[in-house]
DNA sequence: CCTTTTGTGAACGGATGATGAACGAGCCCG
DNA sequence: CGGGCTCGTTCATCATCCGTTCACAAAAGG
């Protein structure tokens, strides 16, 4: 996704914050003049604009945003209360806007509506679990490896995910039944021998290794992480 | 101007209030039934839908009100804080929307915005959904794969539009029955079972592999997004 | 070398979806 | 009003997938 043009720069925090949450690339800018110069080559994606902090500079920016070549858009306004009259001569600038100071869930919502209103039905990004040239879609249930599809089973493909989900971390099968089959277990740990066995084989020679026995203890995935600490 | 649908009837009195001060003509409905009997000839201009009341056939009716022949534009909802999450698969059933408790003058700027867009830019998206060989009219309720017409029935078509416009993402059955049929559901998610069947076997044997079972998940039309590049 | 742990192959059986048929509500037309 | 029709829903049955288990072989560790 191309990033969003942000103004003012710093942006501030309280939008950064919504734009990082919902994984927007974005950049921020102070004039048209930097805009343009930064601008990706294929066009910003969107633009949000904050209008509350320095009003003149914000409308100004708008109008040259939209009056260039290609018009910019969506656009979306931050404004505060005593501004939304200012609006009201202004509809051609924004496609929507918003209160300042915001709930963060309602500019997300917002964003969310916007682009999906201006992309058409498809373009939300898929969620992906990735790991090295293990991708896994959780939206369409499908999973590949080196760019060639796997064909997993239901509980095939719950494990991987999780396992995937945690590189480098150690489970026992008894955190592994209860995390990925989700009820407390009577007998059959070795269930999770008999999945991992199809898993590594379904991986293929070369990717079995990514799945590792560990001795008394369980399995992981990937490499192990040494003394990084990631908690 | 034609007036505006109202949802619910009596209108809540903040709304109403909001709509004479606009100048907004406007009529309090109670059911999409009652909505087609109250309907100019010329159709009405928009709709405010407040959500906040009765969830479940506000929705019921946004979507009724959609699913007409002639698609009803622009609709606003009214939603308050904790239907924020509702909103994020329903994109398609509104334009814009407003947090309740609203300031009077931030629901006025919304609605003057949105008859604005509404009225000026005429619309580009054409009103079809297309997948491959598959073609829908939005306009003209008719399908058609490969240039020939498929004879389905309203269901069919519903659902057919849904996942078609979804294509590679895995519903859930429930998912289905709640975003397709439009109400919780208490028995019967095989209903779903039956016409993913029957849709399959007026697809043609070429084409039924269209629609994919995944097991113990749901159904998913088309091929996966591996495609669509994050970066 | 013996014990413990894990890999392997095969088989069973419950869960899940496909299939065919029937029911019944709504609707058009007489 | 009623009969035939369409269409959505439900049910019963069948086929098959796949999760589980077991027995045994292989490997690791002390």
């Amino acid at each position: 996704m191309e990033p969003v043009l942000v103004f003012p720069d710093p942006a501030p925090p309280e939008l950064a914050q919504v734009l990082d949450l919902g994984g927007y690339p974005w950049k921020a800018v102070n004039d048209d003049i930097t805009a343009t110069r930064l601008a990706p080559n294929t066009g910003w994606s969107g633009a949000v604009i904050c209008a509350y902090a320095d009003p003149e500079r914000a409308f100004s920016l708008c109008r040259s945003l939209r009056r260039s070549d290609n018009q910019l858009e969506p656009l979306m306004i931050l404004v505060n209360g005593t501004q939304l009259a200012e609006l009201e001569q202004r509809d051609e600038l924004f496609e929507d806007f918003c209160l300042s100071p915001f709930h963060p869930r309602e500019l997300e919502a917002r964003l969310k509506h916007l682009f999906w209103r201006s992309g058409g039905v498809t373009d939300t990004r898929p969620e992906l679990v990735e790991y090295a040239d293990l991708v896994l879609n959780l939206e369409t249930y499908q999973a590949a490896i080196g760019g060639k599809p796997l064909d997993l089973t239901f509980m095939e493909y719950e494990l991987l995910k999780f396992l995937s989900s945690n590189p480098g971390k150690v489970f026992t099968r008894e955190t592994l039944l209860s995390r990925v089959w989700g009820y407390e277990y009577y007998g059959g740990a070795r269930t999770v021998d008999v999945h991992i066995r199809r898993l590594r084989a379904k991986l293929g020679e070369h990717h079995a290794g990514l799945i590792q026995t560990v001795r008394s203890v369980g399995y992981r995935f990937g490499q192990s992480r040494w003394g990084i600490t990631s908690e």
